[in-house]
DNA sequence: GGCGGCCTGTAGGAATTCGTTACATTTGGG
DNA sequence: CCCAAATGTAACGAATTCCTACAGGCCGCC
């Protein structure tokens, strides 16, 4: 499956170009002109890469970014007008993970999109996991307690269990879920994440009440708390 | 532990800028004027960044790029005089996670170091805030009593608390609540946002009579008080 | 083939979140 | 002091999510 790139630019030609050179160059996208329009699409799924611009007219870019990436840790690259040094050194350390000053050409914007896409994978594939006194072990389809005591689990749930683990304290929204566990586009393919994440908790042993380690936000997603070290 | 940065350049005014620069931002750093050093140094030690240049005498500066990145697996900034786009695009393709411009300022070569290494644990970094007896830890949704008891609050509620947090001490109209909110076309929204501050205030354990930390001004909006601080 | 067990999606009701409505209360101006 | 606007909050309801069955499918075993 192709990275998913969204664009927020409120100049429409800006968007046309990128959003042009990046499905040429296999990306899916989506462009935005507004920060509003944007966030709304953020609760319905989860892009791997964002590009936005600092000038938006209705909200303050800066804030949006520190936002985007270190609250919900995105990806994201700003595109801006604004070339001091100083505006690219706050621009950084707000948590973006590069910046690009205008005018560009789109063939480096997407060379740096797949720098960013690239260094993600780069860890070494390997299938156990601890957290927060568990052990996942993915080659035998076990989970085990700190006391040492394994449980099975299935394959649907190692799926689960895998995507929370990639991406811990990360929001992921039900649409990506829904996307990299290969669900088809069923309408009421939810149901079936729902029952699925509340099996895994109740092999995690979390109080319904109080979860501490499977988060629910409300008309979002889920967020998996919990410190993660593979091996 | 300060991470490891590794400077190559035949230059030796530069390696001086740069070291300096990064050991004031607290990394550890070694210098080299040869490929051939450095690929010595490389066998006893791995850095987390290399800052790579690429006019150097003893070897082409692409080739090592790229055998550093895409075989050693290691981080690579080159730094480089050559400015065309096409020169950006192919050393970024060759694995190289950023490309940096001479002349640069050292304080945004820190900057890009700083995003590598940010983006190396995908999880956000925890934040938290201190304020009045009370720490809201954002990351799971809890707001926990200075005798150590926690409470949950909602997305909505998260919202209108980090916002206060933001901007403490200051007005905040209703209408940029309103548009921070997301709350875009609700005419009648208003109540909403009084909902969410009432209920945020009763978690808050606030007296109606006497707000302590969240005051109404009358006709204007609210302003939070007590004393914030992040981490 | 038939039986039984495990996995996994579906269904429907319970529980939670959160915006809306309705009404009580407060504020500030005349 | 009176009134209209602004704000607080309880109660309701729509949307969303959780969980307990239940059914179909797949596999191994007799």
């Amino acid at each position: 499956m192709s990275a998913l790139v969204t664009i927020l630019d409120d100049e429409p030609a800006i968007r046309e170009m990128l959003s042009d050179a990046l499905a040429e160059a296999g990306f899916r996208t989506m462009s935005f002109g507004r920060a509003t329009e944007f966030e709304a699409a953020l609760r319905r799924t989860t892009p791997d890469v964002c590009l936005v611009d600092l000038g938006l007219p209705d909200r303050d870019g800066l804030t949006l970014v520190h936002r985007l990436a270190l609250e919900q840790g995105a990806t994201v690259i700003i595109i801006s007008g604004r070339a001091q040094v100083q505006d690219r050194v706050t621009g950084l350390e707000l948590g973006a993970d590069d910046y690009i000053i205008k005018p560009f050409d789109p063939a480096e914007v997407v060379a740096r999109i797949r720098a960013r896409l690239r260094g993600r994978t780069r860890s070494a594939p390997s299938d156990t996991a601890r957290f927060n006194g568990w052990t996942a072990h993915f080659d035998r389809y076990a989970l085990e307690d700190e006391t040492g005591t394994e449980t099975t689990f299935s394959h649907a749930e190692g799926e689960v269990l895998r995507l929370f683990l990639e991406s811990p304290k990360r929001l992921i929204t039900r649409a990506h879920m829904q996307e990299s566990l290969g669900g088809a586009a069923g309408e009421s393919f939810d149901r079936a994440m729902d029952v699925r994440i509340s099996r895994l908790r109740t092999k995690l042993r979390e109080d319904p009440k109080t979860p501490r380690l499977i988060k629910t936000i409300y008309g979002a997603g889920y967020i998996f708390l919990g410190d993660v070290s593979w091996s």
